[in-house]
This record gives C-alpha cells, structure tokens and sequence, in this order.
DNA sequence: GATAAGGTCTGACGCAACGTCAGGCTCAAG
DNA sequence: CTTGAGCCTGACGTTGCGTCAGACCTTATC
C-alpha cells in the first residue's frame, strides 16, 4: 500500500513546509492527532505526503476556530458530520463577530468623548457599555423575567466552552436525528418524536443550568415559534423547528 | 474618610449585583485587582460602593479586551495611558474582526461548495482558506522575499499574546516619547531622536523575532514612507510616523 | 577518532481566567 | 444543638502550544 520510496520529510523541514511549528507537530502527536508516517532508529520523526494532507486539513479545521478535540473527532469520522458542524461554527463566529462590533463602537465613543472632554471620562465610558450590553439583551425582555435576565448574564460568560463546545456533539446528533423524522413526515405526537422532544428538553436545561426561572423563559418561547428571536441559533431548519416546538406543545399538554 | 456606616454586601449580593461570579471575586482578590473593603472576623468578604466602582471599570475594560493584567496596571494608574491603550486595542479588534470575516467567509462558500457538489469537498475547502490567507498576506509581498514570509506566517500565530500584550506598554510609552519630540520639532538628526529611532528599531527587533530576512524588509519599509500598507498598525500620528522614518533613515547613513 | 555545533527527543512547568471539587469553618434557623 | 446553606482556602483542570532542561543523535571538522 505504501510506497517505500515515498519522500519523507523530518520534523524541521515538514514543519516549515505547513507553516506550524516542531512543538505543534509534537502536541499533535502526543494528541494522536497527527502521528508521523515512521520513525528513525533513533525517534526522529518522520513524515510523509499523507501526514501533509491530514496537517493542512487540520490547519484549516483551526482556521475556522474549531478545537483540536472537534477536529480529531472530525477527521478520524466517528459519527460527526461536517455540514452540521460548519452551520454551528458559522452561528459562533457571527456570534463573536457582533460581539466584536459592540466592543469597538464602545471604544470610539470612548475615544470621541475623551477627546472632547479633555480627559478620560470614566463614567460616560461604563455608561457606554451597558448601553451596549443592555441593547444586547433586547429580545430576551420579551421572555425573561427581571432575575432570570440577570442569572442568564451570569451564566452567559460561562456558556461558550462549557456547553457550546462540549454539547456541540449532542445538538448536532439530535438535530440529525430531528432531520431524518422530519423526511418521515413522522408524527410529532408519536412516541418517536416526544423522544425527540424529550432529549430537546434535556439538552436545553443543560443550557440553562437547570434554572427554573430560565426554563419558563423558553416555555414561552416554544407557544410562538413565529417569535423566535433573529439572535437565537440558526442551526437547523425551519421544518426541524416547526416539528420540535409541535412535540413539544404536545409534550407539554400531556404533562399538564 | 470611609464612612463607616456604610453598607457592606458579602460576596453573594455584591456579585450577583455585578453580574459575576463569587470565584471571579476570589480571583480578583488574588491577583490583588480587587480586595473587599474589609474582612468579617471569620474571613469573609465585604464589598463596599467603591468596590462596586471598581469592579464595574473592570468589566467594562474587560468587555473591550484588555487583559486583568492590564486592567490592574491601568487602574493603579502607573504610567499607562488611556488613550494610547484604547487605540491600540482598537486596531487589535479591528484585527481580530478581519480574521473572523475571513473564516466566516471561508465557511460559507465552504458550505456553498458542499451543497452543490453533494458532499464535502475537501480540496476546494483547503483552497478557499488557502486563497483567503494568501489574499491576507498580499502587502507583504511587496517587501519581503518568500522564505522571509513563510518565517512571518510562522511567527504570527505567536505574536497576539507574546509581542503585542507584553510589549503594548513600551510600544505605548515610546510613541508618546516621539509624539512630544515631534511636538517640540525635535530635529530628527539629532541625538535625542536617534536615540528614539534607535528604540524603536529594538522593539521591532522583538516583533520580528530578530530574523534577519524580516529585518530586511522593514528597512525597505522604512525607505518609503508613503507605501506603509494599509494593515499596518497605525496607532500613531502621521507626523510620528515621519519623525520615526527620517529619523531611522538618519539612523540608517549613519550605519553604513 | 575525538570534538564541537546543531538538531531531536521526552518530560515538566508556564500562561489566562477562571470552573470545579474537596475539606474545613461559620452562621442563621428550627 | 443540630442541620443546612454559604463562605473560606488550596489544588487541579481547561486550551494550545512556548519554553526550558537534560540527554541523545548526526554531521562536519580537525
């Protein structure tokens, strides 16, 4: 399968090759996430065409900001799939972006107010950011109460690696899943979807770390899906989204 | 001067609040960026208003992406000015916003790519990202030779952290030096602006991570002012730049 | 063949900003 | 007085490598 006359390179030429460093290829190896072709007598790692292929995948991979965990799970193709994956990352990124945007218009206004003002102005400074995070809030008014808006703050901060990163896989299973029952035209009554809603549940109190508070919130969000923020995620369609708040209104009365 | 009837909260209140966490209290408190304004006999922690002062000027800074460390030194107030940190941290953002507008490019017509041929393309995918990046690269070109670019591409993932957050503060005290040089028509010959010029060469040294193919390139840079690349970092005044480049030219004869 | 220079190897610690136990106090209510 | 809830202080985990440190390998030179 191998050709023995394949060209190997050793560490320090194949990494200026791909633009990474020695150290990285060593922290991939030891992740298992890139493991040279061979090795020397010595240890003296050696890598071939295919180890190039796999490194350039795997720096485009970072590139679009996912983690070396994702990325492994990616490439060794244990039951993550990509286009899912882009649609979440894209979320995050224009997440991150706008948040970006926020943060640079407070830092002119500061900028513009300083100049005016002679002096650094502290307090039209804080002003200016929550401003902005206040406007940052808006849809949620509509759902949260006053203290659910302040724990969801709270837990905001934490979200991004905590769930996002590690649920990420789950979402992106359930949604397939959600996907498939919607090809099905399977019933949102049916014992198949309020599985489905019940897992949809589950998975978004994680999200909201169990607060009740929180969780009446979303209540209200799934009477009208016609609402649903512009801000909320976008990762599936808007079948899937019909389907899951159908199940879940139906979950809901059972239960009641 | 402390009024002493007045209100103190413990932890709990006082950091819910401030929308953060009681550990980013005892974190604060360790890195000595915000102590409570005084202990209870048993040890516990007691926020007065001007604590909540504080930590409110905290999160505001941390909002627009300053480090704590940088927090501190800014609001312990020791030679670290405002103005110059919020221009710098302005073109960091900016910075950091073109990168995510690259990646979310690279995703979405990664995505486009997928849908119209079915399945994921994994060549296609690493050509965008490799043409987005190259297209990022393109003022380089013009001064500096290829394997100089392959060793600044290697370097500029490490930068962020390393050169731009440890340095800011002397890249911010040198420019101030040179905008009162130039305020007070400092003649670029001269031994004071040599000395800046001479400065200013270390720190680029820095940057450049003492390569001398990238040091060639800045001395190309350096002979015509007028071609400095848009992308380049400009957190200080045209007449700054001006000084800097006659008097590194200066600097320069001199030399040779 | 010895030696010096330079590249490689494997740990192990460092960094940023906290989260998350774990074990031990403290405090207010019943 | 007990119980539960909240606070305290370490100490380790996280992410993606950088940066030594000590030991080994290879190559060129004398």
């Amino acid at each position: 399968m191998q050709d023995s006359t394949e060209r190997l390179f050793q560490a320090h030429e194949f990494a200026a090759r791909a633009g990474v460093t020695i150290r990285t290829l060593h922290h991939y190896d030891r992740l298992g996430l890139l493991k040279p072709a061979r090795r020397t007598a010595a240890g003296y790692r050696l890598y071939g065409a295919r180890d190039f292929a796999r490194l350039q995948q795997i720096v485009t991979l970072k590139f679009i900001g996912l983690s070396l965990k994702q990325i492994k799970e990616l490439l060794d193709g244990r039951e993550f799939d990509l286009a899912t994956t882009l649609r979440l990352q894209r979320w995050l990124l224009s997440e991150q972006r706008r948040r970006l945007d926020l943060a640079l218009a407070a830092i002119e206004r500061a900028e513009r107010l300083t100049a005016e003002h002679g002096a650094p102005d502290w307090d039209a400074f804080k002003q200016i950011v929550e401003v902005i995070t206040m406007s940052d809030m808006d849809w949620t008014k509509k759902y949260y109460s006053a203290e659910a808006q302040a724990r969801i703050a709270e837990r905001a901060a934490t979200i991004p690696r905590e769930v996002v990163e590690q649920g990420q896989r789950d979402w992106a299973a359930l949604i397939k899943e959600c996907e498939a029952a919607v090809a099905e035209s399977v019933d949102p009554a049916s014992e198949r979807a309020q599985g489905l809603a019940a897992r949809w549940a589950e998975l978004l109190k994680g999200f909201t770390g169990g607060d009740p508070a929180i969780q009446e919130g979303l209540n209200k969000l799934y009477a009208d899906k016609a609402n649903w923020p512009a801000s909320m995620p976008k990762f599936f369609s808007d079948e899937v989204q019909a389907f899951i708040c159908q199940a879940a209104a139906v979950r809901k009365n059972r239960q009641e």
